[in-house]
DNA sequence: AACGCATATTTGAGT
DNA sequence: AATATGCGTT
């Protein structure tokens, strides 16, 4: 068989120190696999799922879960190569909720949804709630919906029902103490209506599958026959509604396999449960138990420091993390006055590193624990013209002109979505306003239907004749696109709803730089359509509108192109930096007050899940850490003071460079780190701080910008100039429309593409 | 229905 | 600070 021979090729078992060895080859019953960081986690999953393959496990008999599509996506290639695409792509291998979306679709009438079902984001979600607050006359001030759709999801994920949820003395008596005692009610109807709208949120789709496999044991003896090897990755950030389904999937077999860190748990916040992993030995006490422990990934200084933070945290799985790796340099601590120059010094430390160490820009990583962080360092780096990306923030699918292209999908695969009918109703517009709406939406609760129902089927006595034909015209372009569903792809289907609702024209119109841009959103997204078309239609499957809205809906910007060779410093979070790994990494705004967060700071639980945040930080790095904090930051507009955070104390001091600090200011301490729990919020304190601000010139000296009055030398300003701006960077003007007060310049920006400036208010320099 | 101005909210991480 | 929401005006 060619498979053998393919293994023998790779002979990939002699890549394997003796502890991944073991945690590869023994895949049979339950087996508990606690993967330090950098310890070749995903090359033992990826060569333990290879192995059950040579062994004549067939790959549709295999479940592997893993936590992001992106991680799915790597190990089932990494798979591919060892046994061939043909095999691995039979191999059940997603995140949770892109599997068991897939099941339920094929499931969906046993628990009374249609197959063709759609997925709510955050902001459909909570845009609902709005909606029911409105209807239940509740003020949106007290009922914050994105407050109660946290409280919402935070149920499901503890598999509690809206029934059960009344039952819950603890949530009922929180909510009463929190002045909204109605929270249970938004729950029931929030239910009540996503179930009649044929729709599910994204804890829906894991409460769903537990419903689905306790009402139906048959489905699920079904599953269990099916799914004879399961495989769970991080499993440190499963929730309870995740771990009950694994755990009955297993029931049958008991060949069940979790990889995990519980010094890397950082999910609890959104429901996951860090004790799924401590308690696997009560669940399966037969199981095996390997440790990998040999870290490849960081010089030992990286790991020792890591280590030396998480000793910090009680109740571990012990376990012992060393690295083989050259001892390396001592992690750098900056200390900046603001955060501007924070910004500013990271730049330089960027700089000096690429010239010092002959790496490039990819090698480099900036992580924060929030994302408005990433401003200060776009700025920076924009000013000194270094590549940069910033995953996170809003991504491709939230953007509007996308979103409304998506909803115009989803109703025409489920016409009962009432949040996308409100959305596209009246875009372009047609006359539909507000009053119409209210009035359908009346009807539509007085009638017990979707909007779409009363739509179609009752009589609009109370809307006048105009209104009715506006109406009727949207019913006939919706109804001409739902009857091609089956017979057009996904891509010709696409192209047909962007023309025929207008969406096109309506921004063609509109000449704006901005619209240009939604433009050409909307061509991305279709070009998108069209590779899932294509490689669908080659694959020979389904290249229907349905299967591509389920792919989107589930799909992050992380997931977006990942071009690995374009030479950019990477910025993101902390969290969604986890399991990814950089030559040098910056760890910035470790503050007080910022990190470890405000709202994670009442319990010492929630400090050791910032504990482990930070430790995960850390351990990104291959060569050298940097950890920075800046004495005062803009936050909601506002400067604050801050102190650094409690976590660079608890390293081991023998670990870091603290000579980039200046030692002046703070004689009581380290270097102004508190080396025990004591802060530094005295008045005195910031006051000397406040005073003692220093200015920076952070202009660029080789490109030195000349400053430049628009009125007096706005003639200068013509196509081809090259010029500076604070925020885009350097740019080249393409052309100059308007007169007077309203002159605007075209700028193509280096970086940011083209925009479209007022001279009133851009400050642009003319480079030379 | 589009626009302009005033006020509120965000900055807690992501499927 | 930047963006979102809301209300009143055209």
């Amino acid at each position: 068989m060619s498979i053998k021979n393919e293994f023998q090729v790779h002979d990939y078992l002699s890549q394997l120190n003796k502890s991944q060895h073991e945690a590869v080859v023994n895949s049979h019953g339950a087996s508990l696999i606690i993967a330090g960081a950098g310890s070749g986690k995903t090359r033992v999953l990826t060569y333990r799922i290879a192995h059950l393959l040579e062994k004549g496990v067939k790959p549709s008999q295999i479940l592997a879960l893993t936590f992001t599509n992106k991680a799915a996506r790597e190990m089932k290639l990494r798979i591919a190569t060892i046994v061939g695409d043909d095999v691995a792509k039979y191999l059940w291998m997603g995140t949770f909720h892109s599997i068991f979306a897939r099941i339920l679709r094929m499931e969906a009438k046993k628990i009374h949804y249609p197959s063709s079902f759609t997925i709510y984001d955050t902001t459909d979600s909570k845009s609902l709630i709005k909606s029911i607050l409105k209807e239940m006359k509740l003020p949106d001030k007290v009922y914050k919906p994105g407050d109660i759709l946290g409280r919402i999801s935070s149920a499901k994920n503890d598999l509690i029902t809206p029934n059960a949820y009344a039952r819950d003395v603890n949530r009922m008596t929180a909510d009463k103490a929190a002045q909204k005692p109605m929270v249970y009610e938004i729950y029931t109807r929030y239910m009540r209506h996503c179930f009649k709208s044929g729709v599910m949120d994204f804890d829906d789709l894991l409460l769903n599958t537990n419903i689905l496999f306790r009402d139906n044991p048959e489905t699920l003896l079904n599953y269990q026959n099916r799914f004879q090897y399961i495989l769970v990755d991080e499993y440190q950030d499963t929730n309870l509604s995740q771990y009950r389904i694994i755990k009955k999937l297993a029931e049958k077999h008991h060949n069940i396999c979790v990889v995990g860190d519980d010094a890397q748990s950082i999910y609890s916040f959104r429901g996951a449960k860090i004790e799924n992993i401590l308690n696997f030995r009560n669940d399966y006490p037969g199981y095996q138990l390997f440790k990998l422990e040999q870290n490849y990934r960081s010089t030992q200084t990286i790991v020792e420091a890591a280590n030396s933070i998480i000793a910090n945290n009680k109740g571990q799985i012990h376990k012992r993390v060393f690295s083989e790796k050259p001892v390396g340099s001592p992690i750098k601590v900056l200390k900046a006055y603001s955060d501007v120059e924070e910004g500013y010094l990271i730049a330089n430390e960027v700089k000096e590193q690429i010239l010092k160490q002959n790496c490039s820009y990819k090698d480099f990583a900036i992580l924060y624990r929030t994302n408005a962080q990433s401003r200060i360092f776009e700025e920076a780096f924009l000013k000194r013209n270094f590549p940069y990306r910033i995953y996170g923030g809003q991504s491709f699918y939230q953007r509007k002109e996308i979103k409304d292209l998506l909803a115009y999908f989803r109703v025409v695969i489920n016409p009962n979505d009432q949040e996308s009918i409100k959305r596209i109703v009246n875009y372009p517009a047609r006359g539909i306003g507000n009053t119409t709406m209210e009035k359908l939406e009346a009807q539509a609760i007085a009638e017990d239907k979707s909007i779409w129902g009363v739509l179609t089927t009752s009589p609009l006595a109370t809307l006048n004749s105009g209104t009715q034909k506006k109406l009727s015209g949207f019913i006939q372009l919706m109804l001409r696109f739902m009857m091609k569903v089956t017979e057009l792809n996904a891509y010709d289907l696409a192209v047909e709803v962007v023309t025929e609702s207008g969406i096109l024209k309506e921004l063609h119109q509109d000449k704006s730089v901005e619209s240009q841009g939604r433009i050409e959103n909307i061509e991305e997204l279709i070009n998108a359509i069209k590779e899932f078309t294509s490689n669908k239609i080659e694959a020979g499957e389904s290249p229907s509108l349905v299967h591509f809205l389920e792919e989107v809906s589930l799909l992050t910007d992380q997931d977006t192109n990942n071009d690995q060779d374009d030479n950019r410093i990477t910025m993101m979070t902390i969290h969604s930096a986890k399991g990814l790994e950089f030559k040098n990494v910056y760890i910035v705004g470790v503050e007080e007050g910022l990190f470890p967060s405000p709202m994670s700071s009442d319990t010492e639980k929630q400090i050791e899940e910032e504990r482990r945040l930070f430790y995960v930080a850390i351990t990104r790095a291959e060569d050298t850490a940097t950890i920075s904090f800046a004495k005062s930051r803009y936050k909601y507009g506002e400067i604050k003071f801050s102190s650094p955070s409690r976590f660079i104390g608890e390293i081991d001091q023998k670990f870091l460079d603290i000579s980039g600090i200046d030692l002046s200011s703070d004689s009581s301490t380290l270097a102004g780190i508190p080396t025990n729990r004591q802060s530094f919020n005295s008045p005195k304190f910031q006051r000397r701080e406040s005073a003692s601000q220093p200015k920076f010139n952070i202009s660029n000296q080789s490109t030195s910008p000349v400053n430049f009055n628009f009125n007096q030398i706005g003639s200068k300003l013509i196509p081809g100039t090259r010029v500076l701006h604070d925020r885009f960077g350097q740019g080249t003007i393409i052309s100059m429309i308007g007169n007077d007060n309203d002159k605007k310049a075209i700028i193509a920006f280096d970086n940011t593409g083209e925009k479209q400036l007022l001279l009133k208010f851009a400050k642009l320099k003319i480079l030379n």
